[in-house]
DNA sequence: CCAAAAGTGTTTCTAATACACCCATGT
DNA sequence: ACATGGGTGTATTAGAAACACTTTTGG
């Protein structure tokens, strides 16, 4: 390791980019596919659109789209790849102001799209219950996980399951086992959650992620007791449970983003608490 | 969620796969980068390239190269990613036959390469101490973490940095985190060592890659604790330390690719034993 | 013999779990 | 009043950490 360089951008350097042209290369498209996650009434939900186009017309799939890798007609380039999923997903339905967005994975094998080489990078976003998307409610919908066809936790018994286009099952399983395993070493659980919230709502994420129940007063222990995860608004909760109760005391997300330690799943009957 | 459709092929999606024309679309190429990491004598090293093109000429860099994505002049299409990085790392240095290849990230800001828009797919590669690349020494070397600019956590005090091109410091630094956080709760650390070892190896990766002294006795009892992590040859290595020392026993990896409990690299002096 | 390294025993301490119980609120 | 859900106290237990010590080898 004698004698490293660290050459800075000469003239030959600025004739050679002069001189490049990019079409010489290009062969496959690059696409953003967005795995949008929220809680509604306690069960996980993923946000799924029925293709309006060829291939796979009418099928589920996951909101997606090219990556504007230049300007161009359509409009400028995305300047990096998280902009373009966010863009993407906001030509399709509105975006909460507070949400969590973090790469999944790409996927890119031969056969996944019969159209071309698809290389497709997939996003996941975690956000709070949202509303129902505004286009056509046949076109876009929240889909509980437990409804399709695998990587869910659920239980379907009986309920005939939902077949996604492409390889977007796999996708979808994958970002749910990712949000299964954010939730023990970060402070993700928030970001299915508003502003402020109660911790016994934010139990209720880790319940319905996990798919089991947790101890609630060990959970409420372990939460405060792990540094910066949930900070104290000093407020209390509208009202207690519907059929009666006290009112829980409200928090705002903490400045954490790892947990030391985490909330483990392990395999007992009520861990994390 | 009533009346699922899910759609096979028709006569229609067969007339539109006919006719489309997939030079529509194609305006990003698309590479993949390899982070090859491994430990020789107790020091992680990663494996890097000096540029033998423009741009950056001379520049330290990942091994990395364009994914094929249709068969071509150079060579059949790559099936998948992960093909794309072993052809893309088999190309300049030859490949142990263990080894453990995993998605990074992929990484697309506009300006990440002067010529045009490149996304690029990262792979971080997990191998045992190996040789020297066969190519000229002054074109492809073993570089210790600790040599570069930005994500390492060794002592380089006053060395000098080595800066990498593009944005490939910043890869290898995410690289070099999934691998630390990896080996907390995965059995990933065996992918550093050979076939056979002894608990003492495996503890000398844990120390090299978290950059922090570990308790050699509860080291060893809490790895046995751990189910699945590793399995007894029932043998013993061939001599004990250079200074004299009992002989260690031999262990191989074991079935498990998660570790119960985790082995938590916590804040005090020495954890996970 | 002595130093070095592997491995075991044992104590101490902290954290996870379970369970009992009190507090505050809705009906 | 009483049922419901929020929140605290506390005993039990499991695991992490520290340290002492035995075993086996090289020089």
């Amino acid at each position: 390791m004698s004698g490293e360089r660290t050459p800075r951008r000469d003239d030959g350097e600025r004739r050679f980019l002069d001189a490049y042209d990019p079409g010489a290369y290009a062969p496959a498209a690059v696409t953003v596919d967005v795995v949008a996650l929220t809680i509604r009434a306690g069960v996980p939900h993923v946000l799924l659109m029925r293709r309006s186009a060829r291939p796979q017309l009418g099928w589920w799939a996951l909101p997606g789209g090219f990556v504007r890798a230049q300007d161009g007609p359509d409009g400028p380039a995305d300047p990096d790849l998280p902009d373009a999923a966010l863009r993407v997903l906001s030509e399709k339905t509105p975006l909460p102001t507070e949400l969590h967005l973090e790469q999944l994975g790409t996927y890119g094998a031969l056969d996944r799209d019969p159209r071309m080489r698809v290389i497709s990078v997939a996003y996941v976003l975690l956000a709070p219950d949202l509303p129902d998307p505004e286009t056509d409610a046949d076109q876009a919908a929240w889909i509980p996980w437990s409804a399709l066809g695998h990587g869910d936790g659920g239980d379907r018994g009986g309920r005939a399951e939902i077949d996604l286009a492409f390889d977007h099952a796999r996708i979808v399983a994958d970002a749910v086992e990712r949000a299964r395993s954010k939730l023990e070493y970060t402070a993700l659980a928030t970001a299915f959650l508003p502003p402020e919230f109660t911790i016994t709502a934010l139990r209720e994420v880790y319940e319905a992620v996990w798919g089991r129940p947790l101890h609630g007063a060990n959970f409420h222990r372990k939460i405060l007791a792990t540094p910066g995860f949930v900070e104290d608004t000093g407020r209390l909760a509208e009202r207690g449970g519907p059929g009666g109760g006290r009112r829980a005391r409200l928090y705002r997300p903490g400045g954490a983003a790892f947990l030391h330690p985490p909330l483990l799943r392990g395999a007992q009957s009520s861990p994390a608490g």
